[in-house]
This record gives structure tokens, sequence and C-alpha cells, in this order.
DNA sequence: CTCATCTGTAATTATTTTTATTACAGTACA
DNA sequence: TGTACTGTAATAAAAATAATTACAGATGAG
């Protein structure tokens, strides 16, 4: 999936901050993300899966926060939409006959692991509370 | 720029290290990694411009490391290949109208800087030559 | 000096990924 | 019972990536 269901995923989220509990409509939150109401309604399936958020059918329905800003990280908020290595991947399968191509996938992998876990440890240090308070 | 060029750059730079300066053609590299030699050729014109590599024009030409693994931390080749924010960004411009939108690029920013710095200092702790060197 | 083998680079096409759109069933409020 | 939502699938459009083709210029070998 798409590299930008981090920031969209948190602009989400700190709508939902600012409604302080009233439900907010995917057609809302595209406007002021500016993207397709289709790709909102499907991130928020996707943090609702992960317990961030819930939503409310029917007329007058929408989202809202499942659990206090302060008990969201951002750390985890990553790791929800997270999809693919933050360093990229080979697409092609390197070539099996050489000695560094056949490898060199295990060790990217776990060149990465280290790396990505320095950056959700960093990103863990803020909650979607902190975020939300530096807007005016 | 892609998403894989990390991999390309590293891949590359461990093929011209097992290579011990002898100089090493696109369509090697190509072969190895498994991708277009010009889209090589390009990859190494950026490492060039930063200093890790260097090459040969003309018959029995090709590419070869211009500094010591040793003096190559992965930090800095992450640095040369990165093109866009390591968790992504909004491709439209949110709604300026909306309070949150107006400003969340800003604070992403931020956050973004922060995450980033961490990610590139794990990076840094490491060499081209402790990354080659895990190679059988 | 000329042929063969490279790099450097641009231009074009193909492929893949991402996003938008359309459509509609189901839910819930009024 | 109509209206305004969500949830979800299917399709189309757009954008990003990668591959291909092409060729000028460099360099070494004979």
């Amino acid at each position: 999936m798409s590299t930008s269901r981090f920031p969209i995923a948190l602009h989400i989220l700190t709508l939902l901050n600012e409604a302080k509990g009233n439900v907010v409509s995917s057609a809302y939150l595209a406007g002021s993300i500016n993207i397709n109401p289709v790709l909102i309604r499907k991130e928020i399936m996707n943090l609702r899966k992960h317990g961030f958020v819930d939503s409310k059918e029917g007329k007058g329905g929408g989202s809202f926060l499942a659990k206090n800003a302060k008990d969201i990280n951002l750390g985890e908020v990553y790791h929800s939409v997270r999809s693919s290595n933050v360093l990229g991947q080979h697409k092609n399968e390197p070539n099996p006959k050489c000695p560094v191509g056949r490898q060199i996938n295990q060790h990217l992998d776990t060149l990465y692991s280290a790396a990505e876990h320095a950056l959700i440890a960093n990103l863990s240090k803020q909650t979607l509370a902190d975020f939300a308070a530096r807007f005016e």
C-alpha cells in the first residue's frame, strides 16, 4: 500500500481528536485531507481494526476516537499502517547465482529491522495528544 | 525517485567492495541485482556525486569504490539516495480552510525530521565494511 | 587507426502502484 | 419511509517506476 498512509492516518486521528468525541463523517475527513472518501473509509477500517477508532453506521454516523489520545502513541500508529520496509526493497529477485545477490535480502532484513526499531522507538516518544497539542 | 534506491545502492557498493578495486561493469552489476543496466548507471552517477565510487569509461571500463569500505557508513548511503520523507507525505495539498489541514504539513515535517534523524543515527553505526563482512 | 567494449545520457514505452470514481447494499436516525 | 451515512467491491484514471532503445563519446587492444 501507499506511502502516504501514515500521514493520512495521523491526519484522521488528529481530526477525530479535535472533534472531542463527536462523530465525524468520511466526507468531512476527506475534505480536510483532500483525498477521496473511499480511501478514508478504508483507512478507518484499518484504524478500527487496531482499536484506535470506532465508527457508527447510518444517518448521522461517522467515526470517533476509541481511546484517549494520550494512550495512542505514534509508534503504534506507524506500525498499524506499515506495509513495507522503511528503506525499500528489491523488486526483482536478485541473481541466486551471485554470492552477493543470493544473500543480500537476508542481510538487508537484518539491517532494516534494527533501523526500523530505532524509528519506531523515536515515534513512540510521542502520543497523539502531544501531536495534536501543536495545533493552534 | 523509487523506494528501492537504497537497496540498489547498497547492493552496488557491496559488489564493488567484493571486487577489491577491480572495475565492475554496469552489465555485471545489473546481472546480480537483476535490474536494467541503465538504472545501475544512473545510480552510479549518484554514488559518484557523493564520492563513494568512481568509474572509468571506455573498453574495460566500469566502476570501483572511491573510498575504503570502512569509511562509508550506511547513514551516509541512505542520505545520498534519500528522496522523500521516510514516513510518506500527503500528495494533495490539505484543505487550507481547515485548521488541521492548514498546519499539518509543518507538524509532520517536525515529526519526520526527528524520526529520520533516529533512523540515520542507527544506520550510521555500521559501515559498508561491516555490512559486507556478513557475506560468506 | 580502427574495432570492440564500455560509460553517460536522453527519449520512449511498458508496467506497476496508487488514487479516484462509480455503484450499491445495509444501517440508523428522524 | 426517506435521507444520510458506512462498508465494500469493481473499475478507471493518473502517477510513479522500471525497462528498453538508441546513440555519442571514451578507451584499450590489436
